[in-house]
DNA sequence: GCCGTTTTCGGCCCGACTGTTTTCAGTCG
């Protein structure tokens, strides 16, 4: 579609806004007629019957049309970063380029420069840019994993820079998607032109661009590096900026939109009145949801998924902190063969973070590498009964990550498994069945009456490898039926369950856990992502066990294993 | 493509930068 009208086209947005209202549907979108998913939000009747037709046909005739139209090879030219819809299309038409190759032979024979508005430095951009093509495409996106140590890198030393009070992770980071095109960051600074001399040293390369108050720095080996677009405000400007580069470009459209509807317009700058231009709100973000007669909305919930009116409402979930939790219930110690930190250091740890509760949860057997056998296990339970009474105030339990078998099936036995605490029961192997044998054995290991918790549900290590394909509306059914919880693994390679599974358990009563899954005690602060990746998924903290008093919680655990 | 008591057409969020212009179109975020 982007090709067909540009990227700011109405049209797109239509199907963006169709696209949210899908995702926000309640109910089996299949058993609906074309008139009634017409009736659903910001769906019409052309979508409405293009989602009848693929239903019906597993085709939608009009995007078959547009493939036609479009092969693989012109889309592919779509990727350049400088070469938008329009000048795509003139270059067809006009020069008969159909692909890469065609467009590099036209340029290597001087032919753009030939066309109105075209010129050599144009040429020589789109050269440029097809040389990088692979390392910066429009669509290359980096896992968070890797993109989140370099921002806050970046940031840190930005934030060092003399005259600068503020240097902010913004962009689909601070809403921490799972992957991201870039990295952005907000820097506060009366002095923008020394942030923009001291700039280069903080990274490999850097273009600043003609305005003064902006540059793009590539950071990091790997791949080309991360491209760091920085962004230099006056300090009283941080609030409108942040949400303005925190996005999403869906979140801050109904956000202008209704600034509009009170005689005001908001740009990244401030929120003013269209008559007079007097300033309503800029220097926090606070200031400015709140002129806009909002809460605050997490930067996690910022995706123009009804956030908005739901924030309005009253709805909007509660954000759950770091402070919230009173337990980690998946830590490894050097018992299991991955595992760096001793089981006395990691008791200390979270002993140290002011924990009621927590459980130690090595591998189970099965895990050829990094299991451990009952015997290591009994001794281990005899090191924790001896550790526990040099820590009154937190509870440690005993527990065991096992393993999720092809068929549901999990280490040791029911009676050894019952000598346990606390069971995490993970999918570790077997990726690749179909997905009614993997939701069968997820819900099998669910309804073992030894396990708590489905850690990381569908095993995925973002960017590297997928996780296993299941149900998942049935995996939250038993879910809520069976009452075992299920994980909020908080290391940035896994945020699994993932955020849209989180938001498919809203009407259901699914308990939740976050845990850091650490295996070295510098892992224990993973909370931050968890606690963030949460409240991406709208998952209200009384829906997480491990931010109930130890009591509540205690109790909770051993009643499944009754 | 969607939407609507300003309803079946004409709106739809905002600004910076670049390259090519000499007032603007295209691209990007």
């Amino acid at each position: 579609m982007t090709l067909e009208e540009g990227p700011q086209s109405f049209r797109v947005r239509a199907y963006e806004n169709a696209l949210h209202g899908v995702r926000a549907h309640r109910g089996d979108l299949r058993a609906l007629s074309v008139k009634e998913l017409a009736a659903i939000e910001g769906i019409g009747k052309s979508t409405a019957q293009k989602i009848r037709e693929f239903f019906d046909t597993g085709r939608v005739t009009r995007l078959e049309e547009l493939r036609r139209k479009f092969p693989p090879a012109y889309v592919e030219l779509s990727r350049i970063p400088g070469l938008g819809p329009r000048t795509l299309a003139r270059l067809r038409s006009e020069l008969g380029i159909e692909s890469v190759a065609d467009l590099r032979r036209a340029i290597e024979a001087r032919q753009l420069r030939e066309l109105p508005g075209l010129g050599e430095k144009t040429e020589a951009n789109l050269a440029r840019a097809i040389e990088r093509l692979g390392l910066a495409g429009k669509h290359r996106r980096t896992p968070i994993a890797e993109a989140m140590p370099v921002a806050e890198r970046v940031a840190a030393a930005l934030a060092a820079l003399p005259d600068v009070s503020h240097a902010e992770v913004c962009g689909s980071l601070r809403r921490l998607r799972e992957t991201v095109a870039d990295i952005d960051i907000v820097v506060a600074s009366a002095a923008p032109q020394v942030v923009m001399e001291r700039v280069a040293g903080v990274a490999e390369a850097v273009e600043v661009e003609g305005g003064g108050r902006k540059a793009s720095l590539r950071v990091g080996g790997a791949a080309g590096g991360l491209q760091v677009d920085v962004r230099v405000v006056e300090p009283h400007q941080l609030g409108a900026a942040m949400i303005y580069f925190t996005g999403s470009r869906q979140h801050n459209i109904a956000l202008r939109q209704r600034a509009l509807e009170r005689g005001w317009t908001l740009n990244e700058y401030a929120l003013k009145e269209i008559a007079g231009g007097r300033v309503i709100a800029s220097r926090s973000e606070e200031e400015v949801y709140g002129a806009l007669g909002l809460p605050f909305i997490p930067p996690a919930m910022r995706e123009g998924q009804g956030e908005i009116e739901a924030a309005e409402a009253g709805a909007l979930p509660r954000a759950v902190a770091e402070e919230d939790l009173r337990g980690d219930l998946h830590l490894h110690t050097t018992y299991s063969g991955d595992g760096h930190s001793s089981l006395e250091e990691v008791v200390a740890e979270a002993a140290a973070r002011g924990y009621r509760y927590i459980a130690i949860t090595d591998h189970g057997e099965d895990l050829v590498m990094n299991g451990v056998s009952r015997e290591r296990m009994l001794e281990q339970r005899g090191r924790i009964a001896a550790l526990q009474e040099r820590y009154p105030d937190l509870r440690i339990l005993h527990g065991v990550e096992l393993n999720i078998g092809p068929d549901g099936g999990l280490d040791y036995d029911e009676e050894f498994r019952r000598g346990f605490d606390w069971c995490v029961a993970a999918v570790h192997s077997h990726f690749d069945l179909e997905p009614a044998r993997q939701t069968a054995r997820l819900i099998a290991a669910m309804r073992d009456p030894t396990v708590n918790v489905i850690g990381h549900l569908s095993g995925r290590r973002i960017g590297r490898r997928p996780g296993i394909d299941f149900d998942v509306d049935a995996v939250l059914d038993a879910a809520a039926d069976t009452g075992c919880a299920i994980e909020i693994n908080s290391a940035l390679p896994r945020l699994d369950a993932a955020a849209e599974v989180l938001l498919r358990a809203r009407d259901r009563a699914v308990t939740f856990v976050i845990s850091t899954d650490a295996h070295h005690i510098g892992e224990l602060t993973r909370t931050r992502w968890g606690v963030r990746h949460a409240t991406r998924g709208w998952v209200p903290p009384d829906a997480i066990a491990n931010t109930w008093p130890a009591p509540r919680f205690l109790e909770w655990a051993a009643t499944r294993r009754r």
